[in-house]
RNA sequence: CGCGGGAUGGAGCAGUCUGGCAGCUCGUUGGGCUCAUAACCCAAAGGUCGCAGGUUCAAAUCCUGCUCCCGCAA
């Protein structure tokens, strides 16, 4: 028996694993990624994630600029089934209607919470306790399709999204090995979404990544932690942008300005929230790279000049 | 040639403008103190000041070229 033929939509990190075990059981003839983008001050060409694995594995890679027009090569390539999984794109119906077995996607959400291109970054920015991953049909809505199979995971009050993006990737890359050969022998129940509880996480804003001290710490806590490693959370401080890594929960109540430095530790400083104090562990100064709250105060002359300082002031 | 910042013992920095003994806060190692400690006290080791060339009696510092790192913008 001939092997499934598949298309493999995708782009990011992310969407490596599920391709990485398609392709040892089933014939993955294409993967379909986002054009190559200039990036960086030297204007190198960058790949995405997935077209580098391609290429390592000697796989076709297409990269239409914008696939609701220009899709005329995937058809030639008669594939039974396309899977999309963070490519970037919508799909144009004339494509879903294609394959045999239809185009079905690999989204990090509970659908139909979190609908979009930044659900594991709103799933922790927003304090959720537990998401997932859902592996669904696609329909001309962004993640709006019937949903085919679903599976939670707890997420931890230290979870990044780096570390959450490792383990939704590799839940769906075995949750897809685990549904597609019921996919195939049609044995999969279609579930509509509930359209009455859907949210979206759409891209993250510029707006969105500066950290806002005027919420709660657990709130400051989990937008610090919901942007890193990436894009990663900055606020200002002496009309200098400073990027912030991580941070802790602090306990100080004393009385401030919100956005204020309060509290010089041992290896944190702590600012002051609506609520109490945050404590930022890890940082970055303009043109600095990345370091420890430790080794910032290690080189300060006096710790004690940055009390008082007050983050996003301009 | 998009704009800008940076490279100084293992880490983070000061010193560069105005040339003149290699310095600070940590860490490491050894010793001391303590019921005890990541705390405190004493001591030690550890640097071709990113690379190459130039100016000078003398260069981390001034001049020229190069490499690497980072922030912004795309």
């Amino acid at each position: 028996m001939e092997k499934l033929k598949i298309v493999y939509m995708g782009t990011p990190d992310f969407s490596v694993p599920p391709l990485e075990n398609l392709i040892k059981e089933y014939n993955v003839i294409s993967v379909v990624t986002q054009p190559d983008k200039m990036v960086g001050r030297k204007r190198e060409i960058k790949y995405s994630k997935v077209k580098e694995f391609a290429l390592k594995n000697n796989i076709k890679v297409l990269q239409p600029e914008k696939i609701r027009y220009d899709y005329d090569e995937i058809i030639k390539l008669n594939p039974d089934i396309i899977i999309t999984c963070a490519y970037g794109q919508i799909i144009p119906k004339e494509l879903l209607q294609f394959p045999k077995y239809g185009c079905i996607n690999i989204h990090a959400s509970l659908l139909p919470k979190l609908r979009g291109g930044a659900p594991i970054h709103k799933a922790i920015i927003n304090g959720y306790s537990e998401t997932g991953v859902t592996i669904m049909y696609m329909d001309e809505k962004m993640d709006s399709g019937d949903i085919i199979y679903q599976e939670k995971i707890k997420i931890e009050d230290n979870d990044n999204v780096g570390t959450l993006f490792d383990k939704l990737s590799i839940l769906g890359s075995k949750m897809i090995m685990k549904i597609l050969p019921e996919i195939i022998n049609g044995n999969v129940n279609r579930i509509k979404q509930d359209e009455s509880k859907v949210t979206y996480a759409y891209n993250i804003t510029k707006e969105e990544e500066k950290i806002d001290f005027n919420k709660t710490t657990l709130e400051v806590y989990n937008q610090i932690r919901g942007l890193n490693p990436w894009p990663v959370g900055y606020a200002t401080i002496d009309k200098k942008n400073v990027k912030i890594y991580e941070s802790k929960i602090g306990s100080s109540n004393k009385k401030a300005v919100v956005g204020e430095i309060i509290n010089v530790y041992n290896d944190s400083i702590g600012v002051k929230t609506i609520d109490g104090e945050i404590l930022i562990t890890a940082l970055q100064f303009e043109g600095k790279k990345r370091v420890s709250t430790k080794d910032y105060l290690n080189g300060l002359q006096d710790k004690s000049t940055i009390i008082g300082k007050i983050f996003n002031k301009d």
